[in-house]
DNA sequence: GTCTATAGTGCGATAGAC
DNA sequence: GTCTATCGCACTATAGAC
């Protein structure tokens, strides 16, 4: 072949590597397309934009809520839906992917403009998340808060996840948040004043 | 004063006008400044950049937010701190603002970089809202996934309230909202049928 | 207020793969 | 020949530097 396979991965690991020692706005496009032998057009033609670099790599993973969703017992609630669906997606944050993961996640908390990005992401994971829902016959608003609810349980247990004291896998990370979740929406008993708070 | 007071005021209502009858990106800041006999530097120097002129009258309701936080009880959980804090910001959406709220949104929804801007203030709402709870003693990970359920009930209820046969004032929506969260976290338990709440 | 760098687009040309 | 990845160039708007 004329031109070498695998450009837009090649794109994608110049582009982490300039961020991570240069910064994002410091690098321009046209220095990453030139690290690999390529002219900044070309960048464009693989990205939309810039910072779509770094967030392209999750078509795969929307599936995966997808599927969570539907591997759910048939009388599951839409939390417990919510739980199979987190579940399926934990499976893809391995041990391999942790460091790799604190990384991107240090270069898009150091710039609005790619945290920005990231919140549209997860977003996008909610929205997936709600066609699921009522694909089972969740109706609205429960879809979209318990998809959202997720989308969010899932965002701080990553978070948590690439913490550099952390150890627990993302599961039983999730397992947590999840627990958090329901106790903090779970309504107090007034004969069970057992909850201090201080004030 | 040597210059019209409320430049700011004149630049959003112009570039509202503008967005929603030419479209956000058909319409360059130098047009939004011009057509107030103001030059795109000026446009520049008020808003740090051209989304800006969309999302900068809320520093004011993220207090509100905070504000609602302290006036709950003192032994309110969490979830009641929300519930709170909820209120507080509703009665800033007023039926006067109902007309205006429809036209912004649609502009926003109409383009994925308003989108964008549009998630990462819910998310400073999220923040400003973790912040009052840990100032009352919510631990994490409660605190972020409280405030962030909040965040998210106000998001779908306020998409509920631009809705155009929607009638319901927005504190309203959002007790309703705030009760399907209850519901949808709460696991069902057939030998306990339901019990009154107390919110 | 001017000057400039960078992001991002449009279009035609080129050079292999098939 | 067609298809596709790439280049090269001209261009506009944003946004920041001076």
């Amino acid at each position: 072949m004329r031109w070498e396979p695998g450009t837009k991965d090649r794109l994608r690991a110049a582009a982490l590597d300039l961020f991570a020692t240069h910064g994002y706005e410091q690098t321009t496009a046209a220095e990453i397309a030139q690290s690999v032998g390529l002219t900044e057009r070309t960048f464009f033609r693989h990205f939309g934009d810039k910072r779509d670099v770094l967030f392209d790599g999750q078509a795969d993973y929307l599936q995966a809520y997808t599927e969570g969703v539907e591997a759910a017992p048939q009388d599951a609630s839409a939390f417990e839906m919510i739980s199979s669906a987190l579940a399926a997606v934990a499976g893809r944050f391995g041990e391999d992917r942790r460091p790799y993961s604190r990384i991107r996640k240090q270069i898009i908390d150091a710039n609005p403009a790619l945290a920005e990005r990231e919140l549209h992401k997860r977003s996008e994971a909610a929205a997936t998340l709600a066609a699921a829902l009522h694909a089972r016959g969740v109706a609205e608003p429960t879809a979209t808060l318990a998809a959202e609810s997720g989308a969010t349980a899932f965002g701080i247990a990553f978070t948590q996840w690439v913490r550099a004291d952390e150890t627990r896998t993302m599961a039983e990370i999730i397992d947590d948040v999840l627990a958090q979740l329901r106790s903090f929406a779970v309504p107090r008993r007034a004969d069970h004043p057992a909850r201090k708070l201080k004030v």
